[in-house]
DNA sequence: AACTAATGTTACGCTGTGTAGCGTTATGGC
DNA sequence: GCCATAACGCTACACAGCGTAACATTAGTT
Protein backbone atom coordinates (compact mmCIF):
# COMPACT_ATOMS: atom_id res chain seq x y z
CA UNK A 1 0.00 0.00 0.00
CA UNK A 2 0.90 4.10 0.32
CA UNK A 3 1.29 4.36 -3.15
CA UNK A 4 -2.27 4.89 -4.41
CA UNK A 5 -4.08 6.55 -1.61
CA UNK A 6 -5.35 9.92 -1.51
CA UNK A 7 -3.56 11.69 1.40
CA UNK A 8 -5.47 15.03 1.86
CA UNK A 9 -3.85 18.18 2.01
CA UNK A 10 -0.83 18.54 3.95
CA UNK A 11 0.11 21.87 5.06
CA UNK A 12 3.75 20.94 4.81
CA UNK A 13 3.41 20.31 1.03
CA UNK A 14 2.97 24.18 0.67
CA UNK A 15 5.59 26.04 -1.17
CA UNK A 16 7.46 29.28 0.34
CA UNK A 17 5.50 31.51 -1.28
CA UNK A 18 2.23 29.61 -0.74
CA UNK A 19 3.13 30.11 2.94
CA UNK A 20 3.74 33.11 2.57
CA UNK A 21 0.51 34.18 1.25
CA UNK A 22 -1.26 32.30 3.58
CA UNK A 23 0.15 33.90 6.20
CA UNK A 24 -1.31 36.91 4.93
CA UNK A 25 -4.51 34.89 4.44
CA UNK A 26 -4.89 34.03 8.02
CA UNK A 27 -3.42 37.23 9.26
CA UNK A 28 -6.63 39.74 7.51
CA UNK A 29 -8.85 37.31 7.50
CA UNK A 30 -9.73 38.25 4.09
CA UNK A 31 -7.77 39.40 1.23
CA UNK A 32 -7.92 40.33 -2.32
CA UNK A 33 -5.19 39.66 -5.02
CA UNK A 34 -4.13 42.75 -4.87
CA UNK A 35 -3.64 43.23 -1.17
CA UNK A 36 -1.90 39.85 -0.87
CA UNK A 37 0.97 41.79 -3.98
CA UNK A 38 0.65 45.00 -1.70
CA UNK A 39 2.17 43.29 1.23
CA UNK A 40 4.39 40.46 -0.27
CA UNK A 41 5.75 43.82 -2.15
CA UNK A 42 6.06 45.55 1.44
CA UNK A 43 8.06 42.45 2.70
CA UNK A 44 10.45 43.21 -0.47
CA UNK A 45 9.00 40.70 -2.55
CA UNK A 46 7.57 42.46 -5.27
CA UNK A 47 5.74 40.13 -7.80
CA UNK A 48 3.38 40.30 -11.37
CA UNK A 49 -0.46 40.01 -10.23
CA UNK A 50 -0.47 36.85 -12.66
CA UNK A 51 1.84 35.14 -10.02
CA UNK A 52 -0.30 35.92 -6.90
CA UNK A 53 -3.23 34.84 -8.44
CA UNK A 54 -1.97 31.76 -9.13
CA UNK A 55 -0.80 31.21 -5.95
CA UNK A 56 -4.19 31.99 -4.11
CA UNK A 57 -5.68 29.56 -7.17
CA UNK A 58 -3.71 26.59 -5.90
CA UNK A 59 -4.29 27.08 -2.67
CA UNK A 60 -8.35 26.88 -3.18
CA UNK A 61 -7.55 24.04 -5.28
CA UNK A 62 -5.32 22.95 -2.63
CA UNK A 63 -7.91 24.11 0.11
CA UNK A 64 -6.39 26.04 2.22
CA UNK A 65 -8.76 29.14 0.42
CA UNK A 66 -12.46 29.85 -0.40
CA UNK A 67 -13.37 32.59 -2.01
CA UNK A 68 -16.51 34.79 -2.45
CA UNK A 69 -16.74 37.45 -6.01
CA UNK A 70 -18.21 41.33 -4.70
CA UNK A 71 -18.39 43.20 -7.48
CA UNK A 72 -16.02 41.32 -9.82
CA UNK A 73 -13.37 40.94 -7.11
CA UNK A 74 -11.99 37.87 -5.17
CA UNK A 75 -12.14 38.11 -1.41
CA UNK A 76 -10.18 35.02 -0.39
CA UNK A 77 -10.73 33.47 2.93
CA UNK A 78 -9.05 31.03 5.42
CA UNK A 79 -10.93 27.85 4.45
CA UNK A 80 -9.61 26.77 8.22
CA UNK A 81 -8.11 28.29 11.07
CA UNK A 82 -4.38 28.37 11.03
CA UNK A 83 -4.31 26.38 14.36
CA UNK A 84 -5.99 23.85 12.69
CA UNK A 85 -4.08 23.24 9.73
CA UNK A 86 -1.16 23.35 11.88
CA UNK A 87 -2.63 20.93 14.40
CA UNK A 88 -2.83 18.28 11.27
CA UNK A 89 0.99 19.26 10.34
CA UNK A 90 1.81 17.63 14.11
CA UNK A 91 -0.31 15.24 13.18
CA UNK A 92 1.38 13.13 10.65
CA UNK A 93 4.43 14.54 12.29
CA UNK A 94 3.72 12.14 14.94
CA UNK A 95 2.51 9.59 12.65
CA UNK A 96 5.24 9.52 10.50
CA UNK A 97 8.18 9.99 12.89
CA UNK A 98 6.74 9.05 16.14
CA UNK A 99 4.60 5.65 15.54
CA UNK A 100 2.14 8.06 16.57
CA UNK A 101 3.04 8.64 19.84
CA UNK A 102 2.09 11.76 21.16
CA UNK A 103 3.95 11.50 24.18
CA UNK A 104 7.08 10.70 22.17
CA UNK A 105 6.52 13.91 20.13
CA UNK A 106 6.13 15.80 23.34
CA UNK A 107 8.84 14.83 25.05
CA UNK A 108 10.87 15.98 21.77
CA UNK A 109 9.65 18.93 21.57
CA UNK A 110 11.31 19.53 25.32
CA UNK A 111 14.15 17.69 24.37
CA UNK A 112 14.87 20.33 21.35
CA UNK A 113 13.96 22.91 23.36
CA UNK A 114 10.66 24.08 21.90
CA UNK A 115 9.11 23.75 25.03
CA UNK A 116 10.36 23.52 28.89
CA UNK A 117 7.92 21.59 31.07
CA UNK A 118 6.94 24.22 32.97
CA UNK A 119 5.50 25.83 30.22
CA UNK A 120 4.17 22.62 29.39
CA UNK A 121 2.84 22.46 32.66
CA UNK A 122 1.20 25.66 32.47
CA UNK A 123 -0.43 25.08 29.09
CA UNK A 124 -1.97 21.98 30.34
CA UNK A 125 -3.52 23.94 32.81
CA UNK A 126 -4.69 26.32 30.80
CA UNK A 127 -6.01 24.32 27.98
CA UNK A 128 -7.51 22.36 30.82
CA UNK A 129 -9.09 25.02 31.78
CA UNK A 130 -10.16 26.54 28.98
CA UNK A 131 -11.86 23.26 27.85
CA UNK A 132 -13.76 22.68 30.96
CA UNK A 133 -14.84 26.33 30.80
CA UNK A 134 -16.14 26.02 27.50
CA UNK A 135 -16.95 22.45 27.84
CA UNK A 136 -19.23 20.78 25.26
CA UNK B 1 28.43 23.31 -0.87
CA UNK B 2 29.72 24.86 2.31
CA UNK B 3 29.34 22.30 4.68
CA UNK B 4 30.07 23.79 7.44
CA UNK B 5 27.00 25.87 7.54
CA UNK B 6 24.23 24.28 10.01
CA UNK B 7 21.77 23.23 7.73
CA UNK B 8 18.17 22.56 8.61
CA UNK B 9 16.94 19.25 9.32
CA UNK B 10 12.98 19.51 7.83
CA UNK B 11 11.62 16.27 7.92
CA UNK B 12 9.27 17.18 5.72
CA UNK B 13 11.71 17.86 3.43
CA UNK B 14 12.10 13.98 3.29
CA UNK B 15 10.79 12.08 0.42
CA UNK B 16 8.52 9.36 1.38
CA UNK B 17 10.77 6.74 0.53
CA UNK B 18 13.62 8.57 2.45
CA UNK B 19 11.50 8.53 5.12
CA UNK B 20 10.62 4.61 5.13
CA UNK B 21 14.04 4.31 5.82
CA UNK B 22 14.44 6.64 8.34
CA UNK B 23 12.07 4.73 10.38
CA UNK B 24 14.05 1.82 9.78
CA UNK B 25 17.12 3.24 10.74
CA UNK B 26 15.41 4.58 13.94
CA UNK B 27 13.80 1.38 14.55
CA UNK B 28 16.69 -0.65 14.27
CA UNK B 29 19.54 2.04 15.25
CA UNK B 30 21.94 0.07 12.93
CA UNK B 31 21.78 -0.76 9.46
CA UNK B 32 23.09 -2.23 6.30
CA UNK B 33 21.95 -1.04 2.82
CA UNK B 34 21.46 -4.71 2.33
CA UNK B 35 18.85 -4.93 6.01
CA UNK B 36 16.77 -2.03 4.73
CA UNK B 37 16.50 -3.61 1.13
CA UNK B 38 15.13 -6.83 2.34
CA UNK B 39 13.09 -4.54 5.25
CA UNK B 40 11.23 -2.91 2.28
CA UNK B 41 11.02 -5.94 0.25
CA UNK B 42 9.17 -7.60 2.98
CA UNK B 43 6.68 -4.01 3.35
CA UNK B 44 6.13 -4.80 -0.48
CA UNK B 45 8.69 -2.24 -1.33
CA UNK B 46 11.16 -4.11 -3.86
CA UNK B 47 13.54 -2.38 -4.78
CA UNK B 48 17.30 -2.21 -6.43
CA UNK B 49 20.32 -1.95 -3.81
CA UNK B 50 21.50 0.69 -5.84
CA UNK B 51 17.83 2.84 -5.05
CA UNK B 52 18.75 1.85 -1.25
CA UNK B 53 22.29 3.30 -1.69
CA UNK B 54 21.19 6.32 -3.18
CA UNK B 55 18.59 7.19 -0.69
CA UNK B 56 21.15 6.28 2.10
CA UNK B 57 23.97 8.53 1.07
CA UNK B 58 21.04 11.86 0.35
CA UNK B 59 20.26 10.80 3.90
CA UNK B 60 23.65 11.12 5.15
CA UNK B 61 23.87 14.70 2.54
CA UNK B 62 21.36 15.89 4.66
CA UNK B 63 22.77 15.13 7.81
CA UNK B 64 19.95 12.39 8.68
CA UNK B 65 22.18 9.27 9.35
CA UNK B 66 25.91 8.81 9.60
CA UNK B 67 27.86 5.51 8.48
CA UNK B 68 31.05 4.18 9.78
CA UNK B 69 32.82 0.94 7.80
CA UNK B 70 32.99 -2.34 8.63
CA UNK B 71 34.97 -4.33 7.15
CA UNK B 72 33.56 -3.19 3.45
CA UNK B 73 30.20 -2.60 4.87
CA UNK B 74 28.74 0.42 5.16
CA UNK B 75 26.84 0.65 8.94
CA UNK B 76 24.24 3.63 8.98
CA UNK B 77 23.39 4.91 12.26
CA UNK B 78 20.72 7.93 13.05
CA UNK B 79 22.66 10.86 13.33
CA UNK B 80 19.55 12.06 15.71
CA UNK B 81 16.90 10.75 17.52
CA UNK B 82 13.36 10.92 15.98
CA UNK B 83 12.03 12.36 18.55
CA UNK B 84 14.51 15.58 18.40
CA UNK B 85 14.18 15.45 14.73
CA UNK B 86 10.05 15.46 14.97
CA UNK B 87 10.18 18.15 17.79
CA UNK B 88 12.03 20.76 15.81
CA UNK B 89 9.70 19.52 12.64
CA UNK B 90 7.16 20.76 15.36
CA UNK B 91 9.11 23.94 16.01
CA UNK B 92 8.86 25.11 12.42
CA UNK B 93 5.35 24.48 12.32
CA UNK B 94 4.63 26.57 14.85
CA UNK B 95 6.93 29.58 13.04
CA UNK B 96 5.22 29.29 10.25
CA UNK B 97 1.97 28.19 10.99
CA UNK B 98 1.25 29.93 14.30
CA UNK B 99 3.79 32.61 14.52
CA UNK B 100 5.56 31.30 17.00
CA UNK B 101 2.99 30.20 19.41
CA UNK B 102 2.95 27.39 21.42
CA UNK B 103 -0.11 27.89 22.68
CA UNK B 104 -1.82 28.37 19.83
CA UNK B 105 -0.32 25.22 18.45
CA UNK B 106 -1.05 22.86 20.83
CA UNK B 107 -4.83 24.97 21.04
CA UNK B 108 -5.32 23.72 17.24
CA UNK B 109 -3.79 19.67 18.33
CA UNK B 110 -6.77 19.71 20.53
CA UNK B 111 -9.17 21.19 18.17
CA UNK B 112 -7.99 18.99 15.52
CA UNK B 113 -8.27 15.97 17.86
CA UNK B 114 -4.39 14.69 17.98
CA UNK B 115 -4.37 15.81 21.75
CA UNK B 116 -7.42 15.83 24.39
CA UNK B 117 -7.09 17.39 27.49
CA UNK B 118 -7.10 14.88 29.74
CA UNK B 119 -4.20 13.20 27.38
CA UNK B 120 -2.55 16.83 27.75
CA UNK B 121 -2.71 17.13 31.12
CA UNK B 122 -1.55 13.62 31.52
CA UNK B 123 1.57 14.68 29.94
CA UNK B 124 2.68 17.74 31.25
CA UNK B 125 2.62 15.41 34.22
CA UNK B 126 4.61 12.58 33.19
CA UNK B 127 7.23 14.82 31.82
CA UNK B 128 7.52 17.09 34.49
CA UNK B 129 8.00 14.17 36.66
CA UNK B 130 10.15 12.70 34.07
CA UNK B 131 12.36 15.86 33.62
CA UNK B 132 12.75 16.34 37.44
CA UNK B 133 14.02 12.77 38.25
CA UNK B 134 16.22 13.42 35.72
CA UNK B 135 17.92 15.94 37.39
CA UNK B 136 18.33 19.33 35.46
C1' DA C 1 44.44 -13.20 -11.52
C1' DA C 2 39.69 -13.87 -11.27
C1' DC C 3 35.44 -13.65 -8.87
C1' DT C 4 32.43 -11.27 -6.06
C1' DA C 5 30.53 -8.29 -2.68
C1' DA C 6 29.87 -3.54 -1.54
C1' DT C 7 30.12 1.10 -2.94
C1' DG C 8 30.17 5.15 -6.09
C1' DT C 9 28.68 7.81 -10.31
C1' DT C 10 25.53 9.43 -13.37
C1' DA C 11 21.22 9.88 -15.11
C1' DC C 12 16.46 10.17 -16.42
C1' DG C 13 11.63 11.07 -15.84
C1' DC C 14 8.03 12.98 -13.00
C1' DT C 15 5.88 16.29 -10.02
C1' DG C 16 5.65 20.49 -7.54
C1' DT C 17 6.54 25.38 -7.08
C1' DG C 18 7.87 30.07 -8.34
C1' DT C 19 7.13 33.11 -11.74
C1' DA C 20 4.92 35.28 -15.41
C1' DG C 21 2.99 36.39 -20.28
C1' DC C 22 -1.00 36.77 -22.71
C1' DG C 23 -5.85 36.08 -23.63
C1' DT C 24 -10.69 36.95 -21.88
C1' DT C 25 -14.46 39.29 -19.87
C1' DA C 26 -17.20 42.39 -17.50
C1' DT C 27 -17.79 47.61 -16.29
C1' DG C 28 -17.93 52.26 -16.39
C1' DG C 29 -17.30 56.46 -19.00
C1' DC C 30 -17.77 59.01 -23.50
C1' DG D 1 -22.91 51.34 -28.47
C1' DC D 2 -17.75 51.36 -28.12
C1' DC D 3 -13.47 51.37 -25.89
C1' DA D 4 -10.19 51.57 -22.07
C1' DT D 5 -9.44 49.22 -17.99
C1' DA D 6 -9.67 46.30 -14.20
C1' DA D 7 -9.86 41.62 -12.54
C1' DC D 8 -9.43 37.01 -13.75
C1' DG D 9 -8.22 32.48 -16.16
C1' DC D 10 -5.10 29.66 -18.91
C1' DT D 11 -0.73 28.04 -20.32
C1' DA D 12 3.93 27.68 -19.85
C1' DC D 13 8.54 27.20 -18.52
C1' DA D 14 12.62 26.51 -15.85
C1' DC D 15 14.45 24.52 -11.83
C1' DA D 16 14.73 21.51 -7.86
C1' DG D 17 13.73 17.33 -5.44
C1' DC D 18 12.73 12.49 -5.27
C1' DG D 19 12.18 7.79 -6.84
C1' DT D 20 14.50 4.68 -9.35
C1' DA D 21 18.18 2.29 -11.41
C1' DA D 22 21.94 0.93 -14.90
C1' DC D 23 26.69 0.86 -15.17
C1' DA D 24 31.47 1.60 -13.30
C1' DT D 25 34.85 0.93 -9.65
C1' DT D 26 37.29 -1.18 -5.93
C1' DA D 27 38.86 -4.25 -2.51
C1' DG D 28 39.04 -8.65 -0.24
C1' DT D 29 39.01 -13.96 -0.97
C1' DT D 30 40.55 -18.01 -3.05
Amino acid sequence: MASNITFDHDPADLGELERAVMRLVWQYGEVTAEQVREQLTEQDRPLKDSTIRTVLRRLEEKGYVTHTVESRTFRYRPAESRQLVAGRAVKRIIDRFCDGSVEALLVGMVDSEVLDRSELQRLAERIAAAKKGRKA
